[in-house]
DNA sequence: TTTAATTTTTAGATTTGTCTAAAATAATTT
DNA sequence: AAATTATTTTAGACAAATCTAAAAATTAAA
Protein backbone atom coordinates (compact mmCIF):
# COMPACT_ATOMS: atom_id res chain seq x y z
CA UNK A 1 0.00 0.00 0.00
CA UNK A 2 1.46 3.17 -0.94
CA UNK A 3 1.20 5.78 1.50
CA UNK A 4 2.04 9.62 1.93
CA UNK A 5 4.58 10.52 4.55
CA UNK A 6 1.40 12.63 6.33
CA UNK A 7 -0.37 9.41 6.20
CA UNK A 8 2.04 7.34 7.54
CA UNK A 9 2.66 9.89 10.69
CA UNK A 10 -0.77 9.77 11.59
CA UNK A 11 -1.05 6.08 11.90
CA UNK A 12 2.15 5.64 13.39
CA UNK A 13 0.34 8.17 15.90
CA UNK A 14 -2.53 6.41 16.28
CA UNK A 15 -0.77 3.41 16.82
CA UNK A 16 0.96 4.65 19.58
CA UNK A 17 -2.45 5.62 21.10
CA UNK A 18 -4.20 2.62 21.17
CA UNK A 19 -1.85 0.82 23.00
CA UNK A 20 -3.15 2.98 25.93
CA UNK A 21 -6.59 3.79 25.44
CA UNK A 22 -9.06 1.38 24.37
CA UNK A 23 -11.06 3.94 21.66
CA UNK A 24 -8.44 6.96 20.08
CA UNK A 25 -10.22 10.30 19.91
CA UNK A 26 -9.80 12.92 17.44
CA UNK A 27 -8.49 15.47 19.93
CA UNK A 28 -5.94 13.54 21.45
CA UNK A 29 -4.53 12.59 18.18
CA UNK A 30 -4.85 16.09 17.39
CA UNK A 31 -3.07 16.83 20.32
CA UNK A 32 -0.49 14.38 19.76
CA UNK A 33 -0.04 15.68 16.43
CA UNK A 34 0.10 19.51 17.47
CA UNK A 35 -2.25 19.79 15.06
CA UNK A 36 -5.76 20.81 14.80
CA UNK A 37 -8.99 18.37 15.53
CA UNK A 38 -10.32 19.53 11.92
CA UNK A 39 -7.41 18.18 10.13
CA UNK A 40 -7.53 15.00 11.99
CA UNK A 41 -11.14 14.73 10.89
CA UNK A 42 -10.01 14.33 7.10
CA UNK A 43 -7.30 12.24 7.68
CA UNK A 44 -9.29 9.83 9.55
CA UNK A 45 -11.64 9.94 6.33
CA UNK A 46 -9.13 9.03 3.98
CA UNK A 47 -7.84 6.51 6.37
CA UNK A 48 -11.27 4.74 6.34
CA UNK A 49 -11.62 5.23 2.65
CA UNK A 50 -7.87 2.78 2.88
CA UNK A 51 -9.59 0.40 4.93
CA UNK A 52 -7.06 0.95 7.63
CA UNK A 53 -9.11 1.84 10.69
CA UNK A 54 -12.13 1.06 12.36
CA UNK A 55 -14.05 4.87 12.49
CA UNK A 56 -17.34 5.30 13.24
CA UNK A 57 -17.90 9.16 13.05
CA UNK A 58 -18.49 10.85 16.27
CA UNK A 59 -17.33 7.85 18.37
CA UNK A 60 -13.70 7.11 18.28
CA UNK A 61 -11.18 4.97 16.17
CA UNK A 62 -8.21 2.01 15.77
CA UNK A 63 -6.26 0.85 13.63
CA UNK A 64 -7.76 -2.53 11.73
CA UNK A 65 -5.76 -5.38 11.37
CA UNK A 66 -4.23 -3.71 8.16
CA UNK A 67 -3.62 -0.85 10.17
CA UNK A 68 -1.50 -2.38 12.38
CA UNK A 69 0.44 -3.74 9.75
CA UNK A 70 1.07 -0.93 8.34
CA UNK A 71 1.52 0.87 11.50
CA UNK A 72 5.02 -2.02 12.08
CA UNK A 73 6.36 -1.32 9.58
CA UNK A 74 6.97 2.33 10.10
CA UNK A 75 8.13 1.54 13.56
CA UNK A 76 10.45 -1.07 12.08
CA UNK A 77 11.77 1.76 10.32
CA UNK A 78 12.18 4.31 12.51
CA UNK A 79 13.94 1.81 15.02
CA UNK A 80 16.31 0.51 12.88
CA UNK A 81 17.19 3.89 11.73
CA UNK A 82 17.95 4.81 15.34
CA UNK A 83 20.30 1.61 16.04
CA UNK A 84 22.18 2.87 13.21
CA UNK A 85 22.52 6.36 13.72
CA UNK A 86 23.71 5.43 17.87
CA UNK A 87 25.66 2.80 17.45
CA UNK A 88 27.12 2.90 13.80
CA UNK A 89 27.15 6.99 13.53
CA UNK A 90 27.97 7.69 17.28
CA UNK A 91 25.22 9.94 17.96
CA UNK A 92 24.22 10.37 20.97
CA UNK A 93 20.08 8.13 21.62
CA UNK A 94 18.37 11.24 22.66
CA UNK A 95 19.03 12.92 19.44
CA UNK A 96 18.49 11.01 16.71
CA UNK A 97 14.53 10.54 17.11
CA UNK A 98 13.98 13.83 14.96
CA UNK A 99 16.29 12.73 12.08
CA UNK A 100 14.86 8.90 12.23
CA UNK A 101 11.19 10.14 12.14
CA UNK A 102 12.60 11.55 8.09
CA UNK A 103 14.41 8.35 7.23
CA UNK A 104 11.59 6.32 8.25
CA UNK A 105 9.86 7.25 5.40
CA UNK A 106 12.18 5.92 2.83
CA UNK A 107 10.23 2.36 2.29
CA UNK A 108 12.42 0.11 -0.15
CA UNK A 109 12.11 -3.12 1.63
CA UNK A 110 15.43 -4.20 0.23
CA UNK A 111 16.79 -1.59 1.90
CA UNK A 112 15.06 -1.99 5.13
CA UNK A 113 16.48 -5.61 4.72
CA UNK A 114 19.71 -5.10 4.09
CA UNK A 115 19.89 -2.28 7.16
CA UNK A 116 18.45 -4.76 9.24
CA UNK A 117 21.32 -7.75 8.40
CA UNK A 118 23.90 -5.13 8.72
CA UNK A 119 23.30 -4.09 12.19
CA UNK A 120 22.73 -7.57 13.10
CA UNK A 121 19.11 -8.24 13.45
CA UNK A 122 18.53 -5.84 16.58
CA UNK A 123 15.91 -6.69 18.96
CA UNK A 124 15.32 -3.15 20.76
CA UNK A 125 16.12 0.55 19.54
CA UNK A 126 17.94 2.80 21.45
CA UNK A 127 15.63 3.76 23.60
CA UNK A 128 14.59 0.18 24.63
CA UNK A 129 11.34 -0.40 22.36
CA UNK A 130 11.43 -3.52 20.42
CA UNK A 131 11.73 -3.53 17.16
CA UNK A 132 9.06 -5.40 14.95
CA UNK A 133 10.12 -7.90 12.78
CA UNK A 134 9.59 -8.05 8.72
CA UNK A 135 6.62 -9.67 9.60
CA UNK A 136 5.51 -7.68 11.76
CA UNK A 137 5.75 -9.65 15.13
CA UNK A 138 7.09 -7.37 18.25
CA UNK A 139 9.29 -9.35 20.07
CA UNK A 140 7.52 -9.59 23.85
CA UNK A 141 10.38 -8.87 26.01
CA UNK A 142 9.67 -8.53 29.95
CA UNK A 143 10.69 -5.14 31.29
CA UNK A 144 12.02 -5.10 35.33
CA UNK A 145 12.97 -2.87 37.41
CA UNK A 146 17.17 -3.63 38.24
CA UNK A 147 16.25 -3.85 41.48
CA UNK A 148 14.46 -6.85 40.84
CA UNK A 149 16.89 -8.49 38.81
CA UNK A 150 18.13 -11.77 40.98
CA UNK A 151 21.96 -11.81 41.85
CA UNK A 152 24.52 -12.73 38.75
CA UNK A 153 21.58 -12.59 36.26
CA UNK A 154 22.68 -11.12 33.09
CA UNK A 155 19.96 -8.48 31.75
CA UNK A 156 19.85 -5.64 29.49
CA UNK A 157 19.38 -2.10 30.58
CA UNK A 158 16.31 -1.33 28.06
CA UNK A 159 14.88 1.93 29.28
CA UNK A 160 14.84 4.80 32.31
CA UNK A 161 12.58 6.28 33.76
CA UNK A 162 13.98 9.77 35.15
CA UNK A 163 15.78 11.37 31.49
CA UNK A 164 16.96 14.25 33.33
CA UNK A 165 20.27 15.27 32.41
CA UNK A 166 21.97 15.08 35.78
CA UNK A 167 20.84 11.24 35.49
CA UNK A 168 22.24 10.87 32.05
CA UNK A 169 25.22 12.53 33.53
CA UNK A 170 25.38 9.62 36.17
CA UNK A 171 24.81 6.88 33.92
CA UNK A 172 27.26 7.91 31.61
CA UNK A 173 30.13 8.32 34.39
CA UNK A 174 29.24 4.73 35.32
CA UNK A 175 29.49 4.12 30.91
CA UNK A 176 25.61 2.60 31.56
CA UNK A 177 23.47 2.81 28.47
CA UNK A 178 20.45 1.65 26.72
CA UNK A 179 21.38 -2.19 25.71
CA UNK A 180 24.29 -2.44 28.43
CA UNK A 181 24.67 -5.55 29.62
CA UNK A 182 24.31 -5.40 33.47
CA UNK A 183 24.79 -8.02 36.20
CA UNK A 184 24.15 -7.06 40.04
CA UNK A 185 26.70 -8.67 42.20
CA UNK A 186 25.62 -7.51 45.58
CA UNK A 187 22.90 -5.25 47.42
CA UNK A 188 23.25 -3.09 50.32
CA UNK A 189 20.20 -2.89 52.53
CA UNK A 190 21.40 0.05 54.31
CA UNK A 191 20.74 2.49 51.09
CA UNK A 192 19.60 -0.23 48.63
CA UNK A 193 23.26 0.64 46.62
CA UNK A 194 23.41 -2.35 44.27
CA UNK A 195 26.90 -3.52 43.81
CA UNK A 196 26.95 -4.01 39.51
CA UNK A 197 29.01 -4.73 36.88
CA UNK A 198 28.50 -3.50 33.03
CA UNK A 199 30.35 -5.77 30.43
CA UNK A 200 33.88 -4.75 29.56
CA UNK A 201 33.60 -2.19 32.89
CA UNK A 202 34.59 -3.33 36.51
CA UNK A 203 32.29 -3.43 38.90
CA UNK A 204 31.23 -0.49 40.25
CA UNK A 205 28.13 0.32 42.61
CA UNK A 206 25.23 2.77 42.12
CA UNK A 207 23.01 4.19 44.63
CA UNK A 208 19.62 3.35 45.39
CA UNK A 209 18.21 6.27 43.76
CA UNK A 210 20.18 5.33 40.65
CA UNK A 211 19.06 2.01 40.48
CA UNK A 212 15.23 2.66 40.78
CA UNK A 213 15.31 4.18 37.67
CA UNK A 214 16.96 1.27 35.63
CA UNK A 215 15.28 -1.28 33.99
CA UNK A 216 16.38 -4.31 31.97
CA UNK A 217 15.46 -7.26 29.95
CA UNK A 218 15.85 -10.82 31.77
CA UNK A 219 15.96 -11.85 28.38
CA UNK A 220 19.30 -13.31 27.04
CA UNK A 221 18.28 -13.03 23.19
CA UNK A 222 18.63 -9.23 22.98
CA UNK A 223 21.67 -7.81 21.00
CA UNK A 224 24.18 -6.11 23.45
CA UNK A 225 26.65 -3.81 22.91
CA UNK B 1 17.71 27.95 3.56
CA UNK B 2 14.58 26.02 3.56
CA UNK B 3 13.87 24.36 0.35
CA UNK B 4 10.83 21.54 -0.09
CA UNK B 5 11.81 17.88 -1.56
CA UNK B 6 10.30 19.24 -5.24
CA UNK B 7 13.09 22.23 -5.08
CA UNK B 8 15.49 20.08 -4.27
CA UNK B 9 14.85 18.03 -6.96
CA UNK B 10 14.45 20.90 -9.68
CA UNK B 11 17.65 22.43 -7.66
CA UNK B 12 20.04 19.34 -8.49
CA UNK B 13 18.84 19.02 -12.09
CA UNK B 14 19.18 22.71 -13.05
CA UNK B 15 23.03 21.86 -11.59
CA UNK B 16 23.44 18.75 -13.57
CA UNK B 17 22.17 20.19 -17.20
CA UNK B 18 24.33 23.40 -16.66
CA UNK B 19 27.15 21.46 -16.23
CA UNK B 20 26.91 20.66 -20.15
CA UNK B 21 25.20 24.05 -21.48
CA UNK B 22 25.50 27.68 -21.19
CA UNK B 23 21.83 28.55 -20.53
CA UNK B 24 19.30 25.02 -19.38
CA UNK B 25 16.08 26.16 -21.24
CA UNK B 26 12.91 25.72 -19.93
CA UNK B 27 11.87 22.55 -21.89
CA UNK B 28 15.13 20.75 -21.71
CA UNK B 29 14.68 20.66 -17.98
CA UNK B 30 11.34 19.89 -18.38
CA UNK B 31 12.16 16.54 -20.55
CA UNK B 32 14.88 15.34 -17.52
CA UNK B 33 12.37 15.96 -15.06
CA UNK B 34 9.45 14.25 -17.15
CA UNK B 35 7.14 16.82 -16.19
CA UNK B 36 5.87 19.61 -18.13
CA UNK B 37 7.36 23.14 -19.49
CA UNK B 38 4.33 25.10 -17.57
CA UNK B 39 5.29 23.19 -14.35
CA UNK B 40 9.25 23.99 -14.81
CA UNK B 41 8.39 27.49 -15.08
CA UNK B 42 6.12 27.95 -12.20
CA UNK B 43 9.12 26.15 -10.18
CA UNK B 44 11.45 28.87 -11.41
CA UNK B 45 9.40 32.05 -10.53
CA UNK B 46 10.06 30.35 -7.07
CA UNK B 47 13.57 29.68 -7.26
CA UNK B 48 14.08 33.01 -8.74
CA UNK B 49 12.06 34.04 -5.38
CA UNK B 50 14.54 32.67 -3.56
CA UNK B 51 17.03 34.49 -5.43
CA UNK B 52 18.95 30.74 -5.98
CA UNK B 53 18.16 31.70 -10.03
CA UNK B 54 19.74 33.70 -12.74
CA UNK B 55 16.64 33.40 -14.62
CA UNK B 56 15.24 36.19 -17.49
CA UNK B 57 12.03 35.40 -18.64
CA UNK B 58 12.03 33.70 -22.34
CA UNK B 59 15.72 33.69 -22.16
CA UNK B 60 17.34 30.92 -20.18
CA UNK B 61 18.66 30.32 -16.51
CA UNK B 62 21.44 28.72 -14.47
CA UNK B 63 21.98 28.85 -10.73
CA UNK B 64 23.74 31.66 -9.22
CA UNK B 65 26.50 30.65 -6.53
CA UNK B 66 23.99 30.49 -3.41
CA UNK B 67 22.14 28.13 -5.76
CA UNK B 68 25.06 26.28 -7.03
CA UNK B 69 25.66 25.44 -3.05
CA UNK B 70 22.73 24.13 -2.52
CA UNK B 71 23.05 21.95 -5.20
CA UNK B 72 26.65 21.06 -4.08
CA UNK B 73 25.10 20.24 -0.83
CA UNK B 74 22.29 18.04 -2.15
CA UNK B 75 24.13 16.05 -4.67
CA UNK B 76 27.02 15.55 -1.23
CA UNK B 77 24.40 13.78 0.49
CA UNK B 78 22.97 11.76 -2.60
CA UNK B 79 26.12 10.27 -3.31
CA UNK B 80 27.25 9.74 0.39
CA UNK B 81 24.42 7.72 0.90
CA UNK B 82 25.34 5.60 -2.50
CA UNK B 83 28.32 4.25 -0.59
CA UNK B 84 26.76 3.96 2.39
CA UNK B 85 24.48 1.33 0.34
CA UNK B 86 27.15 -0.13 -1.51
CA UNK B 87 30.02 -0.25 0.27
CA UNK B 88 28.16 -1.21 3.75
CA UNK B 89 24.85 -2.47 2.93
CA UNK B 90 26.13 -4.77 -0.03
CA UNK B 91 23.61 -3.72 -2.55
CA UNK B 92 24.22 -3.21 -6.45
CA UNK B 93 25.96 -0.23 -7.59
CA UNK B 94 23.64 0.37 -10.42
CA UNK B 95 20.19 0.00 -7.78
CA UNK B 96 21.09 2.28 -5.45
CA UNK B 97 20.43 5.47 -7.13
CA UNK B 98 16.44 5.56 -6.28
CA UNK B 99 16.64 4.90 -3.13
CA UNK B 100 19.64 7.53 -2.56
CA UNK B 101 17.07 10.22 -4.38
CA UNK B 102 15.17 9.39 -0.94
CA UNK B 103 17.71 9.43 1.25
CA UNK B 104 19.23 12.65 -0.32
CA UNK B 105 16.60 14.89 1.09
CA UNK B 106 17.05 14.25 4.74
CA UNK B 107 18.64 17.43 5.72
CA UNK B 108 20.59 17.30 8.92
CA UNK B 109 24.04 18.08 8.36
CA UNK B 110 25.09 16.26 11.68
CA UNK B 111 24.21 13.22 10.38
CA UNK B 112 25.88 14.31 6.97
CA UNK B 113 29.04 14.84 8.98
CA UNK B 114 28.54 11.89 10.77
CA UNK B 115 28.02 9.69 7.89
CA UNK B 116 30.94 10.93 6.20
CA UNK B 117 33.04 9.90 8.96
CA UNK B 118 32.19 6.49 9.24
CA UNK B 119 32.33 5.96 5.39
CA UNK B 120 35.92 7.34 5.75
CA UNK B 121 35.44 10.92 3.74
CA UNK B 122 34.80 8.91 0.50
CA UNK B 123 36.09 11.15 -2.39
CA UNK B 124 33.49 9.15 -5.37
CA UNK B 125 30.52 7.69 -5.37
CA UNK B 126 29.57 3.98 -7.22
CA UNK B 127 29.23 5.49 -10.08
CA UNK B 128 32.93 7.12 -9.88
CA UNK B 129 31.39 10.70 -9.94
CA UNK B 130 32.74 13.12 -7.22
CA UNK B 131 31.30 13.91 -3.85
CA UNK B 132 31.57 17.52 -2.70
CA UNK B 133 33.06 18.15 0.42
CA UNK B 134 31.29 20.11 3.50
CA UNK B 135 32.11 23.37 2.36
CA UNK B 136 31.19 22.43 -1.37
CA UNK B 137 34.31 22.15 -3.33
CA UNK B 138 34.28 19.15 -5.73
CA UNK B 139 37.70 17.06 -6.07
CA UNK B 140 38.49 17.71 -9.68
CA UNK B 141 39.83 14.46 -10.62
CA UNK B 142 41.24 13.81 -14.07
CA UNK B 143 39.35 11.09 -15.33
CA UNK B 144 41.46 8.66 -18.03
CA UNK B 145 41.19 5.77 -20.35
CA UNK B 146 42.80 3.02 -18.56
CA UNK B 147 44.31 1.95 -22.33
CA UNK B 148 46.48 5.79 -21.36
CA UNK B 149 47.54 4.83 -17.84
CA UNK B 150 51.37 4.69 -17.56
CA UNK B 151 52.52 0.91 -16.74
CA UNK B 152 52.58 0.09 -13.15
CA UNK B 153 50.84 3.22 -12.01
CA UNK B 154 47.88 2.84 -9.31
CA UNK B 155 44.70 4.00 -10.87
CA UNK B 156 41.08 3.97 -9.79
CA UNK B 157 38.13 2.71 -11.69
CA UNK B 158 36.43 6.17 -12.21
CA UNK B 159 33.52 5.23 -14.48
CA UNK B 160 32.55 2.58 -17.55
CA UNK B 161 31.32 4.00 -20.00
CA UNK B 162 29.57 0.53 -21.50
CA UNK B 163 27.06 0.03 -19.16
CA UNK B 164 25.31 -2.86 -21.33
CA UNK B 165 24.62 -5.77 -18.56
CA UNK B 166 26.69 -7.96 -20.80
CA UNK B 167 29.27 -5.63 -20.08
CA UNK B 168 28.98 -5.74 -16.14
CA UNK B 169 29.14 -9.34 -16.47
CA UNK B 170 32.40 -9.00 -17.84
CA UNK B 171 33.56 -6.82 -15.32
CA UNK B 172 32.15 -9.20 -12.37
CA UNK B 173 33.57 -12.12 -13.48
CA UNK B 174 37.29 -10.27 -13.61
CA UNK B 175 35.93 -8.55 -10.11
CA UNK B 176 36.47 -4.91 -11.24
CA UNK B 177 33.84 -2.17 -9.99
CA UNK B 178 34.17 1.45 -9.09
CA UNK B 179 36.86 2.25 -6.85
CA UNK B 180 38.79 -1.00 -7.83
CA UNK B 181 42.67 0.08 -7.77
CA UNK B 182 43.86 -1.19 -10.97
CA UNK B 183 47.32 -1.14 -12.49
CA UNK B 184 48.40 -2.50 -16.21
CA UNK B 185 51.18 -4.64 -16.11
CA UNK B 186 51.43 -5.27 -19.57
CA UNK B 187 49.76 -4.38 -22.88
CA UNK B 188 49.50 -6.54 -25.85
CA UNK B 189 49.85 -4.45 -29.52
CA UNK B 190 48.22 -7.40 -31.42
CA UNK B 191 44.79 -7.09 -30.36
CA UNK B 192 44.64 -4.16 -27.40
CA UNK B 193 44.63 -7.05 -24.53
CA UNK B 194 45.82 -5.67 -21.02
CA UNK B 195 47.45 -7.77 -18.51
CA UNK B 196 46.27 -5.82 -15.05
CA UNK B 197 46.76 -6.36 -11.71
CA UNK B 198 43.57 -5.33 -9.17
CA UNK B 199 44.47 -5.58 -5.48
CA UNK B 200 44.04 -8.52 -3.92
CA UNK B 201 43.17 -10.68 -6.82
CA UNK B 202 45.46 -12.26 -8.90
CA UNK B 203 46.94 -10.79 -12.41
CA UNK B 204 44.32 -11.23 -15.54
CA UNK B 205 44.14 -10.34 -19.24
CA UNK B 206 41.21 -8.11 -20.32
CA UNK B 207 40.51 -7.91 -23.96
CA UNK B 208 40.79 -4.47 -25.99
CA UNK B 209 37.33 -4.11 -26.01
CA UNK B 210 37.03 -3.95 -22.21
CA UNK B 211 39.82 -2.08 -21.83
CA UNK B 212 38.37 0.58 -23.81
CA UNK B 213 35.40 1.15 -21.65
CA UNK B 214 37.18 1.84 -18.57
CA UNK B 215 38.33 5.05 -16.92
CA UNK B 216 40.42 5.75 -14.17
CA UNK B 217 41.45 8.73 -11.89
CA UNK B 218 45.36 8.84 -12.12
CA UNK B 219 45.19 10.14 -8.63
CA UNK B 220 46.11 8.33 -5.76
CA UNK B 221 44.33 10.19 -3.07
CA UNK B 222 41.37 8.43 -3.65
CA UNK B 223 39.72 5.88 -0.87
CA UNK B 224 39.87 2.67 -2.39
CA UNK B 225 37.84 -0.62 -1.42
C1' DT C 1 -34.82 17.16 31.01
C1' DT C 2 -33.55 21.16 29.34
C1' DT C 3 -29.42 23.87 29.19
C1' DA C 4 -24.54 24.29 28.94
C1' DA C 5 -20.11 22.63 27.71
C1' DT C 6 -17.36 19.65 25.05
C1' DT C 7 -16.16 17.14 21.08
C1' DT C 8 -16.38 16.23 16.34
C1' DT C 9 -17.46 17.29 11.83
C1' DT C 10 -18.29 20.26 7.82
C1' DA C 11 -17.71 24.43 5.01
C1' DG C 12 -14.78 27.29 2.89
C1' DA C 13 -9.82 29.17 2.32
C1' DT C 14 -4.99 28.63 1.66
C1' DT C 15 -0.51 26.64 0.15
C1' DT C 16 2.30 23.70 -2.68
C1' DG C 17 2.96 21.38 -6.67
C1' DT C 18 1.04 19.80 -10.53
C1' DC C 19 -1.62 19.79 -15.07
C1' DT C 20 -4.02 21.26 -19.80
C1' DA C 21 -5.00 24.62 -22.90
C1' DA C 22 -4.42 29.02 -24.55
C1' DA C 23 -1.76 33.26 -25.06
C1' DA C 24 2.64 35.63 -25.53
C1' DT C 25 7.16 35.84 -27.15
C1' DA C 26 11.10 34.39 -29.86
C1' DA C 27 13.27 32.11 -33.74
C1' DT C 28 13.05 30.39 -38.51
C1' DT C 29 11.50 30.15 -43.11
C1' DT C 30 9.87 31.59 -47.14
C1' DA D 1 9.13 41.47 -43.74
C1' DA D 2 5.39 38.43 -43.23
C1' DA D 3 4.18 33.92 -42.04
C1' DT D 4 5.11 29.77 -39.83
C1' DT D 5 7.02 27.08 -36.14
C1' DA D 6 8.89 26.45 -31.68
C1' DT D 7 9.38 27.83 -27.02
C1' DT D 8 7.92 29.88 -22.87
C1' DT D 9 4.66 31.82 -19.96
C1' DT D 10 0.04 32.69 -18.07
C1' DA D 11 -4.69 31.40 -16.86
C1' DG D 12 -7.45 28.41 -14.69
C1' DA D 13 -8.23 23.78 -12.45
C1' DC D 14 -7.12 20.13 -9.45
C1' DA D 15 -5.37 17.18 -5.51
C1' DA D 16 -3.22 16.88 -0.96
C1' DA D 17 -2.78 18.68 3.40
C1' DT D 18 -3.60 22.11 6.20
C1' DC D 19 -6.24 25.94 8.71
C1' DT D 20 -10.23 28.97 10.92
C1' DA D 21 -14.79 29.45 11.94
C1' DA D 22 -19.20 27.70 12.22
C1' DA D 23 -22.47 23.87 12.56
C1' DA D 24 -23.77 19.34 14.34
C1' DA D 25 -23.66 15.72 17.62
C1' DT D 26 -22.59 14.06 22.10
C1' DT D 27 -21.87 14.39 26.99
C1' DA D 28 -22.30 16.62 31.38
C1' DA D 29 -24.60 19.69 34.52
C1' DA D 30 -28.13 22.25 36.59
Amino acid sequence: MKLSESEENYIKSIYTLQAKTEKVNTNSLADYLNTTAASVSDMLKKLKMKRLLEYKRYYGFRLNEAGIKEALKIIRRHRLWEVFLVSKLGMEWDKVHAIAEELEHVSSPDLIRKLDQYLGQPKIDPHGDPIPDEKGSVPELKQIALTDLSFKKNGVVSSVSNQTNEMMKMLNHYSIGIGSQIKVLKAFEFDGSLQVKISRQPACTISGQVAQNIFVYDDKKIGTR
